[in-house]
DNA sequence: CGTCCACGTCTAC
DNA sequence: TAGACCTGGACGG
């Protein structure tokens, strides 16, 4: 589900609870992730963070005591802090999550730890491991200003642009692009050319030539917006104002409390929100890439021809050149894996500290079932994944009985499991809430499970 | 158990 | 423009 407004409310998340908090130590990598170790150690610290479309920033920043303020300034040179950011991309399934160390969530790829005791963790959560992150890079130089908050130069991008072959695609298509249209996903492009009333299959050029660049209607509604003075006075946006104002509608929905893992499926209020997106009565097809266009009404001039495979199936493997080249990758990785594996085992028992628990979750996290010798490959890759299974479900992720979700279109859909927060003081929620909160989760979730 | 599908990039033919 | 990169939920048999 990451799109701009998921990037948006975990920078908020990340803000609230680093609000009043300090950090300490080191910053844990789990070595199975594939991206560099942030070499960070310090003894307090402070975190923020800040989006720009699909992409995250964190900043850490050592703490200095007042004390240390209040000297001269040549002292406080010496004393200089030290800084150092990093810049996430989420994937399909990244998100933060702040817990107890003990229950540190089993895709946590990188963690932060608070100085209290017990210390708690601020972690990068990323089942399918297509997240990433760069340490002290800038924003991505591929990417266009953020629909969100950078509205007017996102706009101009686009439209002093148009010539870009890019807008020779489809419509729905070009809004994928991450350089025009940075934090639109495929949620948003649905949502979006739904409201607009226009053909998802039109070339993208020849619908937005007819737009004009921040005109002085739009600029006032910006101002608007900015004093809180009210909504958009527009009546029927355009397709560029409704990239700006759907995401910025799906942030709003992120409100007084955190959403969980439960915060999922038709019930809840994203789901209701959306007007399009796997919605009964609309229609989906597969884009030139493979990915689901949802529309509604006429698909447009430019829909692919049918015929095409759909993203990710598996194909009939029809050449046996291929399967076995798969295979012989398979096997590959499976011996460097498991070396891995070992090799970090070995290396963290040896220098395993004498009070951490924290030391067996990552190794409970590097660990993988053992295989048995006798299996072939793909045995041994079907065994790992079932076990991975059952170890879950065992945990606390069985959905609950006879409240399987239904999808309107069977499979898919999203679960917005992003904790986010309001900001607003009234709905202040400190560590105790938020732990005691997901114990409740949990809890009921075996209750529904045992019945 | 097997198959399909998922909110996103990337790079190799 | 296929795939690769991944895990896991839902569903069909």
């Amino acid at each position: 589900m990451p799109e701009g407004p998921e990037l948006n409310l975990s920078s908020q998340f990340i803000n609230f609870i680093s609000k009043g908090r300090l950090f300490a130590g080191k910053v844990r990598k789990n070595p199975i992730h594939k991206c560099a170790e942030v070499k960070w150690n310090e003894p307090r610290y402070t975190v923020a963070a800040v989006s720009r479309g699909k992409e995250l920033k964190v900043f850490l920043q050592t703490h200095r005591e007042e004390k240390d303020e209040k000297k001269g300034a040549k002292s406080r040179v010496k004393n200089e802090g030290k800084r150092l950011h990093i810049v996430f991309n989420f994937g399909m399934s990244g998100h933060f999550e702040f817990t107890s160390v003990k229950e540190l969530p089993k895709h946590a790829h990188l963690s932060f730890f608070t100085n209290t005791q017990p210390a708690m963790a601020l972690s990068f959560v990323d089942p399918r491991r297509f997240g990433k992150w760069q340490v002290d890079t800038d924003w991505s130089p591929n990417r266009g200003p953020c629909v969100m908050s950078e509205y007017p130069q996102f706009r101009s991008n686009v439209l002093q642009n148009l010539k870009d072959s890019v807008f020779n695609r489809p419509l729905c298509e070009a809004l994928l692009n991450q350089k025009y249209f940075n934090g639109i996903g495929n949620y948003l492009r649905a949502e979006i050319i739904y409201r607009a009333g226009v053909k998802p299959f039109e070339q993208a050029r020849s619908v937005l030539a007819t737009l004009s660049d921040v005109p002085e209607d739009v600029k006032a509604q910006i101002e608007d917006k900015a004093k809180n003075t009210g909504k958009m006075k527009s009546e029927s946006p355009d397709l560029l104002q409704l990239c700006n104002l759907v995401p910025l509608e799906a942030i709003g929905l992120g409100t007084s409390l955190y959403l969980t893992k439960e915060e999922f499926g038709k019930e809840s209020k994203f789901w209701k929100w959306l007007r399009c997106y796997c919605q009964p009565g609309m229609n989906s097809i597969p884009d030139h890439n493979k990915r689901t266009m949802w529309y509604h009404g006429d698909a447009g001039p430019l829909v692919p021809k049918e015929g095409g495979s759909c993203r990710g199936k598996r194909k009939s493997v029809s050449s046996s050149k291929k399967a076995t080249k798969k295979l012989k990758k398979e096997v590959d990785k499976e011996t460097e894996d498991t070396n891995d594996t070992e090799k970090v085992t070995k290396r963290r028992r040896q220098k395993k500290p004498v009070d951490s628990s924290f030391e067996d979750d990552v190794l409970k996290i590097a660990a993988k079932p053992d295989l048995q010798p006798t299996m072939s490959q793909t045995e041994k890759r079907r065994s790992r994944r079932h076990d991975n299974r059952k170890e879950i479900s065992s945990l606390q992720k069985l959905p609950a009985a006879g409240q399987k979700m239904k999808r309107n279109k069977g499979r898919g859909g999203i679960s917005r499991k992003l904790p986010s927060t309001s900001l607003s003081d009234d709905t202040k929620m400190n560590e105790e809430e938020y732990v005691q909160n997901d114990r409740k989760i949990n809890a009921t979730k075996k209750r529904r499970k045992n019945h």
